[in-house]
DNA sequence: TTCATACATTGATGGCGGTCAATATTCGGG
DNA sequence: CCCGAATATTGACCGCCATCAATGTATGAA
C-alpha cells in the first residue's frame, strides 16, 4: 500500500500550469480524478462538512460516527481516503485521532477545475 | 431512466445557502456527490478538457473518440453522464452531436466546494 | 501488568460503474 | 425509398468500492 500525495501541498502562486490549451494528458487526468473520487461519496462530503463546521476546527472519530449512520471502521476508512487525497489532516493525541481541514485544500480543488 | 437535474442552472448570486454551519444533510450530500462522481473519472476530465480547449467551444463525438483510447459507445456514455450532471450541453445538428461546456458550470462546482 | 477505550486494519460480501460488442435510431444523400 | 454515416442504447462482463464483522494496535488508567 502506498499513500500517494495527490493534492500538492499548495502550489505557490499561480505559476505551474503548463499551458492550459493542449488538454489534459492521461496521467494528469488520472491524478486529478483521484481528488474528485475522494469527493464523490455523500458520506465523505458530510465528513468534510462536519469537520469544517466544527468551531474548534477539528473532530475526533467518535464525534463523526454518530451523525452519519455508519460503523466506526467505515468512518475510519473514509477519513483515510480524505487524508490520502490531501483534504484532511490527521493528528493523534493520546488515544484520540483529530481530523482537520488542510488549509487551502478546497481552494486547490477549485483550482483544479479552473485548469481543466 | 431519469435524467436528474443535479447542478442548478445557475443559482442567482450568493443567496441560497441555508446557513453553512449545520453541516450537510444526507440528501444534499447525495446530490452534490453526483456532480463530483461525474468528475471522478480520468476520461471524463479529459473530455471536459478537450471540449473546453476547442476554439469553437464545441466538439462532436467523432473528434472525441480518437484522443481518448475508447470506443464510440463508451465516449457517448461518458458524455451522457457529463450532460446529466449539468456540466456539458448537447446540441444535435444533422447527424452530428455537438457538445459544449455549460457556461458557469465549473464555477458552480467550485461554489459547491465553498458551501460544504 | 492487566484492562478498557479509541482507532486502524483485514477479509468477505454485495452492488455500482467503466468498458466493449452488438444493435437500434436518426439523419442526409442519391 | 434505400443506403451509409454518426450517434445512442442495450446487454454482458469484470473490477473497484462502500460497508460490516472480526481482529489488531496503541494509549492511558488502575
Amino acid at each position: 500500500m502506498k499513500t500517494l500525495p495527490v493534492l500538492d501541498p499548495i502550489t505557490d502562486e499561480a505559476c505551474c500550469t503548463p499551458a492550459g490549451q493542449p488538454a489534459l494528458g492521461a496521467e494528469e487526468a488520472k491524478q486529478k480524478a483521484l481528488v474528485f473520487k475522494a469527493l464523490a461519496d455523500p458520506n465523505r462530503l458530510r465528513l468534510l462538512s462536519i469537520v469544517k463546521a466544527e468551531s474548534s476546527g477539528e473532530s475526533c472519530v467518535c464525534d463523526l460516527t454518530d451523525p452519519l449512520d455508519l460503523g466506526q471502521p467505515t468512518v475510519s476508512h473514509h477519513l483515510k481516503i480524505l487524508v490520502d487525497a490531501g483534504l484532511l489532516h490527521r493528528e493523534k493525541r493520546g488515544t484520540w485521532a483529530y481530523y482537520s481541514l488542510v488549509p487551502g485544500a478546497l481552494d486547490s480543488v477549485a483550482g483544479l477545475l479552473a485548469t481543466l
